[in-house]
RNA sequence: GCCGGCGUAGCUCAGUGGUAGAGCAGCUCACUUGUAAUGAGCAGGUCAACGGUUCAAGUCCGUUCGCCGGCUCCA
């Protein structure tokens, strides 16, 4: 069976508690037995959380300073499947916060344990529970299997090996996490593995090699993509359906610098705060002039934009304004978090701000919300889900407060109306507003946000950017602001549709869109000619007129995964056809030219896409 | 940035301290082919970089760089 592209291939993942789920009381008691294990191998470690996870599960350690290699994990194993056999029960007993403290003392658990009762304790947690098997003993909740003979002793792997910071946080020590796979059943652990090999075989960075799209040079730097020719044709033509798309909506495109004065991000009040995210600045000295200027890579395109909303006076006669613009953006990512192309150093956004009266700001958002889907439909993307991120008391989120409820509320109200499903991510907000974010998850399962709606209610204010419009009353007023971004960055949504497609992009932005394989050299003249009236109209031809056989022709061109092969012999020849095979299918037909030329331009126009994405059926 | 793993030809990968290899891709020649690899030849390398151990290092040790998986972060 092969992986569907939306399961979850992340072990990381915290699993639903499920009280009943055996699967679940599996995967929470495997991790009793991986503590043990590690125990016995390693006296010094300390224990810190050790959950099921949606793959199976995973335990933090503390191994002091030990250094803990991944090669150490065939001898925990070995451990963990004695300790099966040896049928251990899992006992239950209660006790309170001291005695909880007392027992972990004994056990010889050290700071973090001991931690999470206080923790608990603070929160009005009065009864704490244990689990004992064998040896062994956790503070735990539970539930658990019987005995650890009730475990699937061949169904479950240690996998991976990560740091992992106490309690989620930087500031804390970080702990050493052994990440392992565990389902009900042998069979179910294989096929696991088999489907994620298989998702490997669909991974961006692995055919952005082989189809030629993009390529990471040392030279220029980490996170910094070089596009070439074909993945330069990929962006070309989202950018150009981005621009179509946008006219039809009312948006007007702008086009703004690279680099800023200080002055800008000063006033956007990006810096000092996320100065960390930024390139650090560039000082410039004029000729015959003291003092020097630094100026900043842009890191966003919305102070730019907000300073041409303020270019001139605005009536409420000109809201709303939708100011669009395909901004490139540098943004100093730590090292760590960069990730092919999901995660960039150097990106170009699909980038608008819409500027409004209170009043427009429901049906603005509604009209965006349909935009948004008619991308997706385009796309063929299915599978994906709104986050409704609204701000949690961390004083993170600037504001009044009134303000921000009554953004979240209309939000909320809108997607209701729109019958959308939406989960709330508390926290989640952008310090300036709350946002939508559009979430979809890569092959490998990675979770991330490709399109977002945000409201900003902080950008017009006085103190920011101080935009205006007059309205019918004669008065001055502030806009709301509201950013969006569809189609996400280049680098990232190139990046998953990439894997989606299985890189056998729909021939509307295929880099070649059709090739012409002529059986034998006497069908070369025909074959040229064909080319030169396609190129003519616009379409990616390209004529295979290499000495190879036609065999190795049509693998050749079918590992390239190009949209449409034309096989054109004597027998097309002599009644003025082509014979048409289309990627991923074995059926063909012959038809006319002139069918053929009908089709293929109404395919691109409409940019209609005939089969389904590769991605979305293994 | 932190933890773990990895780095040999454009790509995929062999290589047990003792003369750097294969397949594919590329180039040349021959073959002209009707549906997933025609054959022969040629060329291709500072074994990521730097330092150390050794008579001898792709191989062992250290440092740096880069990539991958996590953690943190993601305006």
């Amino acid at each position: 069976m092969w992986p569907k592209f939306t399961d979850s291939l992340l072990e990381g993942k915290i699993m639903e508690i499920e009280e009943k789920s055996q699967l679940y009381k599996i995967r929470h008691s495997m991790a009793h037995v991986l503590a043990q294990a590690v125990k016995k191998v390693y006296p010094e470690a300390k224990l810190g959380f050790g959950p099921p996870t949606e793959t199976g599960f995973f335990y933090d350690f503390d191994f002091e300073n030990v250094d803990f290699r991944e090669d150490s994990l065939k001898k925990i194993e070995k451990e963990m499947k004695k300790i099966i056999g040896q049928k251990q029960e899992f006992t239950y007993s209660e006790t309170d916060a001291n005695g909880a403290v007392e027992r972990l003392t004994e056990l010889g658990e050290g700071e973090y344990k001991i931690e999470n009762v206080r923790n608990l304790s603070d929160r009005g947690v009065t009864k704490f529970s244990f689990y004992d098997n064998g040896p062994f003993a956790d503070l735990c909740e539970g539930p658990h299997v019987d005995t650890t003979g009730d475990l699937p002793v061949k169904a479950f792997k240690l996998d991976r090996v990560a740091g992992a910071y106490w309690l989620g946080s930087e500031k804390n020590k970080q702990l050493t996490r052994i990440y392992a796979l565990c389902f009900e059943t042998p069979e179910e652990l294989k096929e696991f593995t088999e489907r994620r090999a298989m998702a490997e075989k669909f991974d961006h960075k692995k055919l952005g090699r082989e189809l030629d799209l993009f390529h990471f040079d040392e030279k220029v730097g980490k996170g910094l993509p070089l596009w070439l020719p074909n993945g330069t044709i990929i962006r070309d033509e989202i950018e150009k359906y981005a621009c179509e798309m946008e006219f039809k909506y009312g948006y007007k495109r702008v086009s703004t610098p690279h680099i800023a004065k200080e002055e800008l991000y000063l006033t956007s009040g990006h810096l000092p705060y996320y100065a960390d995210s930024m390139f650090p600045p560039m000082e410039v000295k004029e000729e015959g002039e003291e003092t020097t200027e630094k100026f900043y890579l842009k890191a966003m395109n919305c102070p730019h934009h907000h300073l041409i909303f303020n270019s001139r006076p605005k009536s409420y006669k000109d809201l709303p304004l939708r100011l669009a613009e395909y901004g490139t953006c540098y943004r100093y990512e730590k090292s760590g978090e960069l990730s092919g192309l999901i995660r960039v150093r150097c990106m170009t956004m699909n980038d608008a701000h819409l500027y409004m009266t209170l009043e427009q700001f429901e049906e603005e958002f509604r009209s965006t919300v349909k935009m948004y889907m008619e991308f997706y439909d385009t796309f063929k993307l299915t599978e994906y889900s709104f986050r409704l991120s609204v701000r949690d008391d961390s004083d993170k989120f600037v504001g009044d407060p009134a303000l921000w409820d009554k953004a979240e509320g209309l939000l909320a109200k809108v997607m209701d109306e729109m019958g959308l499903n939406y989960f709330i991510g508390k926290g989640e907000a952008a310090f300036y507003g709350p946002k939508i974010d559009i979430q979809f998850k890569n092959l490998m399962g990675r979770e991330e946000t490709v399109s977002t709606i945000q409201v900003d209610f902080q950008s017009a204010t006085e103190e920011k950017f101080a935009l205006k419009y007059v309205d019918a009353d004669n008065t001055e007023k502030e806009p709301v602001i509201m950013h969006r971004a569809p189609l996400s960055t280049h680098e990232r949504f190139i990046s998953f549709i990439t894997e989606y497609y299985g890189g056998a992009f729909p021939t509307w932005c295929a880099p070649l869109q059709v090739c012409l394989l002529p059986v034998k050299d006497s069908c070369h003249e025909y074959a040229n000619e064909l080319a030169k009236e396609l190129n003519a109209d616009f379409v990616r031809v390209e004529v295979d007129d290499s000495s190879n056989s036609f065999g190795k022709k049509i693998r050749t061109n079918t590992m390239k995964k190009i949209p449409i092969l034309l096989i054109l012999g004597e027998q097309e020849i002599e009644d003025n056809s082509v014979t048409v095979r289309r990627y991923g299918s074995r059926d063909q037909e012959t038809i006319s030219r002139d069918e053929f030329l009908k089709m293929l331009k109404a395919e691109i126009k409409d940019r209609v896409m005939l089969r389904e994405p590769m991605g979305s059926i293994i």
